[in-house]
DNA sequence: TCAATAATGATAATACAATATCATTATTGA
DNA sequence: TCAATAATGATATTGTATTATCATTATTGA
């Protein structure tokens, strides 16, 4: 029987390494589209397809995870950060990391109802506009 | 000079009451999916094309509004409700209204971002599952 | 260096919610 | 009642994000 855990013989490409410094760099979540706008800069020919195979592959890794926010399109961040919430400026639409966390939301779910998670998001003015 | 604010005519079908009734009776932001479902035990041959366009008329004319929850499809409910969250089920995965609210929220955001709103959606088990 | 082949880039295909089309049905005011 | 026409239902089309395809490119170990 053959080795299921066989190395998968992972090359290390220009492209990959970029689309991961993107995200690293960038520090709050980006697009798929950000990514590859932010990517470009040091990748000049890269194209949105290997974008969103390497986002597939580091989010199976386990290097990256997805942030959800509603009513927009899945956006990216390094994994591994602890609990937290975002903040999405309403002028230049773009997502923050915000590192505090509200306290007592248990208590404000009805009787009967059991709160084992939630998700915050501010929306504002950012410091930059 | 025609009067643009001419009557449009709006005729009373058994299939606009039907979806406002669904939403209404619901208590919780429906799907459109969920408004099919729920406005077809009283018309059985409800097309789902209608559903939207009443879904649309309903919200332009300010009767009901849009509820987006991180990666989910719109629903809608009741518009006139006053500020509050939502709470989704783990297992049933269906809205429900949470009519309180965490304070403090605009001190979360670091210096130099200005929190104008917020959204919050509680996670866990709801009374019936 | 070089052959094997993983990865890329361009683009076609897919998935799916939402809207448009249009013949038919049903409401409404006269 | 009845003609005018708004609304419906079935379905085609659209829009858009994501994935698949495949010829080409580039990395890697020998």
């Amino acid at each position: 029987m053959q080795n299921s855990d066989a190395p998968k013989a992972e090359r290390s490409t220009r492209q990959r390494a970029a689309i991961r410094e993107a995200i690293e760099q960038a520090g709050r979540p980006l697009l798929a589209q950000e990514v590859l706008e932010l990517a470009c800069l040091h990748v000049p020919r890269l194209g949105i397809a290997t974008v969103y195979r390497n986002i597939k592959a580091m989010v199976e890794e386990g290097a990256i995870k997805q942030v959800l926010l509603p009513g927009e399109n899945p956006r990216f961040e390094l994994a591994g950060h602890d609990h937290h919430h975002h903040f999405q400026c309403n002028t230049c639409q773009k997502v923050f990391d915000i590192h505090s966390c509200p306290s007592d939301l248990v208590n404000l779910a009805p009787k009967g109802f059991k709160v084992e998670s939630h998700d915050l998001t501010l929306y504002g003015r950012c410091k930059d506009c």
